[in-house]
DNA sequence: CATGCTTGTGCAATCGTTTGCATATAGTGT
DNA sequence: ACACTATATGCAAACGATTGCACAAGCATG
């Protein structure tokens, strides 16, 4: 009987509009009628876009806060085809990097009355392209794609001619990016290893394809290996990392630095350093005696590990700043300037970097 | 003059719409016009709401696609009253929990096509009804509050006559939520380092006004407590774990802790467990020989710091889950039923819980 | 007093989609 | 051949906010 009655129901939307749940939502209408003046006058109060007389438009004013009036903002959007929204898009949220980087991209973003629409695309192409199709129809203002990508930069571009974007983290020719100075840093690292005594080196990190942050990284420490005779270096790249860091890094340390034994690890990442040094604990190698190690990114943990992480800091605040203030200006049609954060060296117990 | 040429256009929004970027994007009346037919035979095509010539669709779906027909989804949400997005209220989205549990409310949400908007209340009440007031002005569809709020019931009971509202991580009598089993948990951890030979607690936390959780977890541990009169127990609430907690454990131990030299430390998070940890470890005390510690969260890397951390792992994924099903139940107007999630100790090395 | 400017307000079109209703054509049963 | 149903399509009215244009009243200028 019920479900007849259901079936009997044409369209969703009148039923959910003026069926079950009548809460009847004010309008512009309502405030008009309400104040005896036109829809009209009611909009150009309530954003300040006309001259009003005084006494209307404390009429409006009071009538609206009164039948406690929102504003629809598909309407809104629908007729300026603007919907005060961005988008982001993020390999995984869920890494500390990326939510510490959400939540200021929420802060600075809400200073500027945007809305923001988060996605994730899973390192995986497909996933990504529904993403960003998802963001292209709920119309937002500009994109705002944070990260490595291991997606072709092609989609990018083609997105950009239909909506500003800016790359966060990453960057990718005629497109406005902040990024870090990946290279210089673990030269950086590497030279103050060197100068503490360090003569054998392994760095380990992530297989480096496609993603440029990583590169950078190891060619920061191959531009100090190649041009110092005196040192012993090898690179190890293992596709274990992208699932679980801490656990790859430890049976990385188990199945081949421990044999190699350098004087230092420098890793790509703080979870597989730390994941290294669980192993050579219980390998009953010290650190930093035995072998140095650094990390990268100065997780919220690092400091408080044992032994406390040395490690390289990067400001993701400003980083979401920039981004949040360069996809506005790009949006508003201003010029807009690539930016570079310089990263800092951390030091402490598990290398020394001073 | 340019600058006056601006100035002189009067509209924004058709500035926008027709003016510097004028990339027309494609409409329904575009795809109509080029496949022959009318508005609503497109429209009814692409949204498979009607019966339509085999024929026809094929027509409609080739022009569709060929102009990269995008849907306006202010348009609909506007006609339709139902934007197919939910609001998420997360206190700070940039820890680990709350980081995760976004991370899998998107991956749902996606599932059932919601678009999902993330807002922070900073455990801020007028930061708080901004932002709910930000949701809906967007009009969600419904709104998940999730994890401990500051903030008085009442505005969420209003709020609850508008829009459909689960809580998760949280309870509030009369609304639809996702829970865990917190009080059992800790009485069970108690328990089990009584077992194994501790008679002398601290238990540690942040402060537990108006966070229901916290005061759960301190309830478990009071409840073992009083009912063994051979132990010794104390719990120490420290407001300091509002801003750094694992800074405020290590400061906590050295000031307090210390000198009560307990059996063990039960805490109510993970990194207050690893801030005091590495200040006993300092201090010369042995985790676990001279003392046992449990934390709570099963954060990532409490299983690879040393000593390896004994603590209490909560399903966020399936919190995630239920809280986006319920939600979309409660839109859809289904019944919906609160759950309660069991939550499971993890016996690592820095204290035995086996 | 005629003209022009300023200020305050309303009318009505518009944004793109959805959908109730009308209609046209084809097919079925008697 | 007639009525009747089913199928396929179009027409036009909504949804709520914005804004160009029109216009009225008030005021100042020559």
């Amino acid at each position: 009987m019920i479900a007849m009655l259901v079936q009997k129901i044409p369209c969703l939307c009148k039923r959910l509009r003026k069926g079950v749940s009548n809460i009847h939502k004010t309008t512009l209408k309502d405030v008009a009628t309400a104040a005896g003046v036109s829809v009209s006058t009611v909009s150009r109060v309530l954003s300040g876009s006309a001259s009003i007389s005084e006494e209307t438009c404390e009429r409006v004013r009071a009538e609206a806060k009164r039948l406690n009036y929102t504003l629809n903002s598909a309407a809104r959007s629908l007729r300026c085809d603007r919907t005060h929204s961005i988008g982001v898009v993020f390999p995984d949220i869920s890494g500390e990097f990326y939510a510490i980087c959400a939540s200021a991209i929420l802060k600075y973003a809400r200073k500027k009355d945007y809305a923001v629409l988060f996605t994730e695309s899973g390192r995986n192409t497909v996933a990504e392209e529904k993403a960003v199709r998802a963001l292209m129809e709920r119309g937002v203002d500009g994109i705002l794609f944070i990260g490595d990508n291991t997606h072709d930069e092609i989609v990018i571009r083609t997105l950009a001619n239909e909506v500003p974007i800016v790359t966060g983290d990453r960057h990718i020719e005629g497109i406005p990016s902040v990024t870090y100075n990946n290279r210089e840093t673990i030269y950086a690292v590497t030279e103050k290893l060197y100068e503490s005594g360090c003569r054998s080196f392994v760095y380990v990190g992530e297989p480096t394809d496609g993603q440029d942050n990583l590169k950078m990284r190891n060619l920061g420490f191959i531009d100090f290996i190649s041009s110092h005779s005196d040192v012993q270096a090898e690179s190890i790249f293992d596709s274990r990392f992208h699932d679980d860091k801490l656990k790859a890094g430890s049976e990385l340390f188990i199945e081949k630095i421990k044999a190699i034994s350098p004087d230092a690890i420098i890793t790509s990442n703080d979870l597989i350093a730390i994941g290294i040094i669980s192993a050579a604990h219980k390998a009953g190698i010290n650190i930093p005696s035995d072998m140095s190690v650094t990390g990268f990114d100065d997780l919220r943990a690092s400091a408080y590990i044992i032994p406390s992480l040395s490690t390289i800091r990067q400001d993701i605040t400003k980083l979401a700043k920039l981004c949040v203030s360069m996809v506005d200006d790009a949006i508003n049609q201003k010029p807009v300037q690539n930016a570079v954060i310089m990263q800092e060296i951390i030091s402490r117990e598990s290398a020394a970097l001073a």
